[in-house]
DNA sequence: ACCCCTAGCTTACTTAGTAAGCCGACGAGG
DNA sequence: CCTCGTCGGCTTACTAAGTAAGCTAGGGGT
């Protein structure tokens, strides 16, 4: 029976190993490289061996999807609606960045259950806030669409460090491009290339800009 | 008998025919359903033969994203900035909500001709609109991200027809779901549920509100 | 008349998801 | 202590899809 308990790798396996293992497959190369087989490698098991513990590949990609939400912040009470609103965009785009793969998941499942406590939960805040069921409605998908867009743009951006972008942006306003596009070449040069340039700021700007745009919806409905 | 008739159904098949086939294709039956087999099927032809006129699929995802992004409106000298934007934006995401899949290829494309031509001349419309750079490039990151983001959702809801979305939203509503997410249901039961009710003047009440932001960034630094 | 170019075809290999069934180890009951 | 059912993992094998390689027929240019 040493040959169980002893610390062998292998510990006996179980849905919630199979989807960190996934997660994690694909942070390190890409959901494209997640197949079944690799995630059993990853597993030290054979593919279908998977199969006892997720129902199909289809399941693997929900859990996933509920992962990623997971790691959104929810509201809590102890703090104004519009910092719970803050916190819970700036989570989730963290959230979103650091799993370039989440945004894919996410579109692709029909609400699960934490999805539903999340929005839940927002509305909730809002509700609190004095913000009517309407104006609530308007402010969430306003809020996550604006999250979720922007996550979206920024994984399918072709780069992951600040001097790639410079690179790339360069590369691309080389040569006749600069003259077809003269005011994304004037925008590069002015604003990309300038060093200290920080992507993750732009999100900030619009998201303060949502923020104050709802406050002053809920103040002249009141 | 004459395998090639004459003036048979048969034109002679080009990279255009085959990738306005594919979008056919996906709106019909989805882009999981977007083979290379099927797709020369429906264009009377062996999948092997597409590869006359495109490299792989990838080449034919990346048409389709262009032939999506095609469908937007471009900005006009015409109107003012915010008329311009709102076309856009209003065009988008209809032309995302008439080809599901629009979000899903555009979000894998580093950025082709249509993409930047289409990004310059709405830089440029803001810049001419007394918008300094970098608010021009807030401004379009905000807007891009909005509409994007919408239709992502848009795309990802489980229902077609309002009366699905009454009808879902009534079933989630059942039962023990109720309780556990009281916010939630009491959206569904005063919103929602209510005869009228038009989910795609969700969209234009956040595109008004981010317009508002905008215009007032851009007074106020002016 | 010849020849070659091109569009489309045939074959076949590879990767992926997964259905079906096998097997060894472990714990409970006789 | 032996046995047997169960459960986790394995093996095999089928199907769908992308695509590499090479074939061929018919039409146009020399």
């Amino acid at each position: 029976m040493p040959t169980r308990p002893a610390a062998g790798p292998r510990s006996p396996l179980n849905r919630d190993r199979v989807l960190r293992a996934a997660a994690d497959l694909a942070d390190r190369d890409g959901l494209a490289a997640l197949t079944m087989r690799k995630l059993g490698q990853e597993l030290g098991v054979e593919a279908m061996s998977l199969y006892k513990h997720v129902a199909n590949k289809d399941e693997v990609l929900d859990g996933l999807a509920e992962l990623v939400l997971g790691e959104f912040d929810l509201p809590t009470d102890d703090v104004g609606w519009r910092q719970a609103m803050r916190r819970r965009a700036v989570s989730a785009r963290a959230a979103l960045a650091r799993h370039p793969w989440g945004t894919v998941v996410l579109s692709r499942t029909r609400p699960g259950p934490a999805m539903l406590r999340n929005l839940d939960s927002v509305i909730g805040s809002l509700r609190r806030a004095g913000f009517s069921v309407e104006l609530a409605a308007h402010a969430f998908s306003l809020l996550d669409s604006y999250v979720y867009g922007y996550a979206v743009q920024e994984a399918s951006l072709p780069f992951d460090t600040p001097a790639e972008l410079t690179e790339l942006t360069a590369s691309i306003m080389d040569g006749f491009s600069a003259a077809a596009y003269p005011h994304l070449a004037e925008m590069g040069a002015e604003l990309i290339m300038k060093p200290g340039y920080d992507h993750g700021e732009q999100f900030g700007y619009g998201l303060e800009l949502v923020l104050d745009g709802l406050e002053r919806a809920r103040d002249a409905a009141a």
